[in-house]
DNA sequence: GTCTATAAATAGATAGAC
DNA sequence: GTCTATCTATTTATAGAC
């Protein structure tokens, strides 16, 4: 009992500084969070978070971690699903849009992490997202066959796809403060509904007649 | 005589020092950058670098403040240019790529602060973003009335170009590291027609007789 | 303008008691 | 599992000579 008892505790501690730190990762990036704070804001002494994360650049990778392996599973899934390419699409873009929204400091980290061009990124995490890059890859080429898209590089797709929408995300708050309005964007239907428009705009064939 | 040397080795110093400043907040963020890693980079003494700069943060704000009132006068340039709103529309994505491209830390810090969500934006560097916004605005709702576009918010618009070329410019150097290819992006033409095309794709009107 | 030396504060990490 | 106290290295910033 009392064993059960410490184990519920020390989840309980764990899961805090994880969630501490990836509010605190997010908002101030790896250098900017303070162990800390991030040990306070958990609600826990330091000595604790070093009870249960070897260091800080551990823990830091495991929510990086987290968030990679998320997005990948997600597009796997949306992959493995079949169906028509259009719709395939439309669930890439929503993984995309759920994966961020389930963890609130994913579009700043995701950001921070693409400026920092990789340095933090370790070969799984680049084997997961390039795993996200072929299923993308897959839905692309499944539509040229199917619907005749035009042939794109797939990075450029992902680009357009991924990083507008971490933008938005991680900028919600903010843009009412500076008059920057976005009233539609911050629907997270209306954000999945027109980055899947703009990427099947983008990937339609040229029109047969027109000009 | 002297004093003609002196100032232009000022000049010089300070110079070496804003770019070494620029290159290591891009590599860095700012709390990553070191003060003394900033000097020894530019080659002159830390406390060179406090002579010319009152601290860190002036040093960093005065980056951001070059960074986005290019991007103002960029865009404001190509509105004021006048012509057809498709040809303003390229003109604006060419002015983001152009922006980025002359600036090697503009992408990663670019990114870095939109993952801050503004926190080190000054009310004036606010106003640039509303300024750049209301150029594109404009431009939209010419091409509603010229061109027939739908109304999209201009803040999705925005997000749909500017955080995708800042990713592909960002991770030029770490994406054949990782095996994820891209060969064409790398040439900026392709970037600015890439994203370009997929911007006016987005905002086509319906078509009237198809579906 | 430029440098050396150093102050003063902060931050990551650990020892060791309970 | 959890905490207090502390060690050590790093980091921003300045004083003051040349």
């Amino acid at each position: 009992m009392k064993v059960v008892r410490k184990q519920r505790d020390a989840d309980a501690s764990r899961q805090r500084v994880w969630e501490a730190a990836a509010v605190a990762f997010a908002e101030r990036g790896y250098d900017g969070a303070k162990v800390d704070a991030i040990a306070a804001s958990a609600g826990v002494n330091k000595a604790m978070l070093y009870y249960h994360f070897a260091d800080k650049l551990t823990l830091y990778r495991a929510i990086l971690k987290d968030m990679f392996a998320a997005v990948g599973r997600a597009t796997t899934a949306v992959r493995s699903a079949g169906g028509p390419p259009d719709v395939q699409l439309r669930g890439y873009v929503d993984a995309m849009v759920r994966a961020a929204e389930a963890r609130p400091h994913f579009p700043s980290i995701w950001l921070r992490e693409v400026a920092e061009a990789g340095r933090n990124l370790d070969p799984d995490i680049f084997a997961e997202l390039r795993g996200v890059l072929a299923n993308l890859a897959g839905i692309l080429q499944a539509g040229s066959r199917q619907l005749r898209w035009r042939t794109v590089d797939p990075f450029l797709i992902q680009a357009g796809i991924a990083a507008p929408i971490m933008l938005v995300l991680a900028t919600r708050a903010i843009r009412t403060r500076a008059g920057i309005s976005a009233a539609d964007s911050d629907d997270l239907t209306v954000l999945t509904d027109h980055f899947t428009r703009m990427t099947l705009a983008t990937l339609a064939p040229k029109p047969r007649s027109a000009r």
